[in-house]
DNA sequence: AGCACAATACCATTTAATGGGTATTTTATT
DNA sequence: AATAAAATACCCATTAAATGGTATTGTGCT
């Protein structure tokens, strides 16, 4: 008898590539895929599933409240959380309330299998060695920013306007004065043709200079 | 002789989900997988590819940087970017450079294979139909701004800081007053437990709200 | 030595943001 | 109908940011 497995996930190309792969493993697994809450609650409502993946953001809607409600009827069912979001306290929100594992989209296919085959009364399972990327280099450095004549002073203190500081605690950081660190900002404003400091982040992100 | 596809994301699950997917369409292809931006890069520059499907995001690193960095060598490719990330401004960018495609990933393998499949002389191609948010931001609706009890409007308010606009602009766009926008914006601080926009538009980056 | 530019620093003024209140109306839920 | 929450709006005081100046010192390059 196969595996009934049902996936929930609203990007299509990802759901039906997963369930591709899956059904390319050699293993007996039925699969069901769905890419809105709506029918795949009718669906587990209906049908016993052996698995189920549940991404966390389905058009918006949090996957979590979907796993709760479903929570009864699923007590034979292992969950699997594949996201996106590899939060802390997401991990930790997915264990208090008894999800199965919780997989980071990053995962290989040999990975998730040896999650849907492992005995489920086994522990919690999230994805080891994970990093949380800081960003190996400094993307500060960036040619576009380059382009624009920003000095190495100015992008420091660019950094630090991004990390939340104001003017005087950027001071106290570089050891100089609150009035040189106003007059960088004021170049930098000049030179990027903005005018407050939201633009300046938003500056950063259209041309990807964070991380 | 089979069609030349190179696939770049750092999500293993989608790409070789996606290179499965693509295997099955009884189409000729021949399907080159990388999940990092190097070895990606040396491939290109030493074999010719004839459809190049890239992610925006690859382990931090700006996906842009790489099609630009290669477009000398991807004359006679056709270029996808194919992202969880649909924003204008990024669609701007990609026609702006000489991509042509820019797929999100909610994208059904149909349409990826129409687009694969057409004349590469075609204007350049995105998704239709897709609604936009009125912010720049559509992501902001993610679980994890739900934890902190956001309400509907402060998420509107979120959204415009971020774009870059004053109180006064924010309250003009939305008609309501400006000493409104400030509560709005002392409330979303409160919560937040932050006190200035930089730390706000900081706290979306590192939840993943923008882009 | 001369030049350009970066980095430093200050003054003054205006504009915007922040944080403490309080308070009314609207909307959603029980 | 009662209640809670959200959205609206104002006052006030303080702080921070923005913008226009000017000016000195240092540094790298030719």
């Amino acid at each position: 008898m196969p595996k009934q497995i049902v996936i929930c996930d609203d990007h299509l190309l990802f759901l039906n590539g997963i369930a591709e792969l899956l059904k390319n493993t050699g293993n007996n697994y039925h699969i069901s895929t769905f890419s809105n809450v709506h029918s795949c609650r009718q669906h587990l409502m209906e049908h016993a599933a052996d698995v189920f993946i549940c991404d966390l953001n389905i058009n918006n809607f949090d996957g979590f409240l979907l796993l709760e409600e479903l929570k009864p009827k699923l007590k034979h069912t292992k969950t699997i959380i594949l996201t996106a979001y590899y939060e802390d306290f997401l991990i930790q929100k997915a264990k208090r309330i008894g999800i199965n594992a919780f997989l980071k989209k990053e995962t290989t296919a040999e990975e998730l299998v040896d999650v849907i085959e492992s005995d489920q009364s086994k522990e919690f399972y999230t994805n080891k060695n994970y990093k949380k990327d800081v960003g190996v280099y400094s993307s500060i450095d960036d040619p576009i920013i380059n382009k624009f004549r920003i000095s190495k002073q100015e992008k420091e203190i660019i950094k630090l306007i991004i990390a939340g500081l104001t003017s005087q605690e950027i001071a106290d950081k570089l050891f100089i004065s609150k009035t040189t660190v106003t007059t960088h900002r004021k170049n930098i404003h000049r030179k990027l043709e903005i005018s407050n400091s939201s633009s300046l982040i938003k500056f950063a992100h259209e041309n990807n200079l964070l991380h």
